[in-house]
DNA sequence: TCGATATTTTTAGGATTATTGAAATATGGA
DNA sequence: TCCATATTTCAATAATCCTAAAAATATCGA
């Protein structure tokens, strides 16, 4: 991931509404979920909900794909992913250490770490 | 880390000249940079880098403790473990597979990934 | 203490960003 | 085709953020 998608992404995760949607996306898993279930379950109007998913789109965190009347939306892991190794290799170069407590709770196998809501 | 952390965090981490500070601040070590260092190193005004040394520090990123007549600034390795902590936890929640990549290179003892400048 | 240096705070501006409701667009079914 | 539904676009306002310049503050050496 280049820099200039970096601070895109940082930007977009930045914002309360969109950090949530994100959540919600990534919950949602690969089927994805349409605009009008992400602005119910962020407690958001449907317009405002339009507007942050756009954001997140032009972020390359979320992709859009048109199923029958609604637009569902999909958060992208590439991105995600990409956002994360950004962090670790060009914030912690040379200092890999700052990223082991990290690396190493997230490469154990303790998946209740993960889950937690 | 918790949500309220994390948003001021990404906010910090979205301008140009911060993320350029911060990777400054990690490449300098614990020992850290006066601001007279980094404001010549990053290419800004010594007013400009105080307003971002000072965002950085209300994020969290950054700490500052006075060295004779200058201010030194560390980077917050904590917060930046954290940070990719909760990318991972709160964000990849219920999707492991999505960090899986990132965790795996970053698992890896190929250190060469970590000193791209 | 006084002056020089380093840093911070203040201030003001201009530029983005967030939010809402109304209007417009696109889709699928009757 | 026409209607109901889902979503986006538009317009306006409020709020927030970025930046630069000037003024204020703190430290050290003479």
């Amino acid at each position: 991931m280049e820099e200039r998608q970096a601070l895109s992404a940082f930007a977009a995760l930045s914002q309360e509404t969109r950090l949530r949607i994100v959540r919600l996306l990534v919950q949602a898993g690969p089927a994805g979920m349409p605009a009008g279930a992400v602005a119910e379950a962020a407690g958001v109007s449907a317009s405002n909900v339009s507007f942050h998913l756009k954001e997140l789109t032009q972020a390359g965190l979320a992709s859009a794909k048109r199923e029958a009347r609604s637009i569902v939306y999909t958060a992208d892991y590439d991105a995600l992913s990409g956002l994360i190794q950004f962090l670790m290799r060009d914030c912690c170069a040379g200092h890999p250490d700052i990223c082991m407590p990290a690396t190493a709770s997230a490469c154990t196998s303790d998946s209740k770490e993960l889950s937690r809501a």
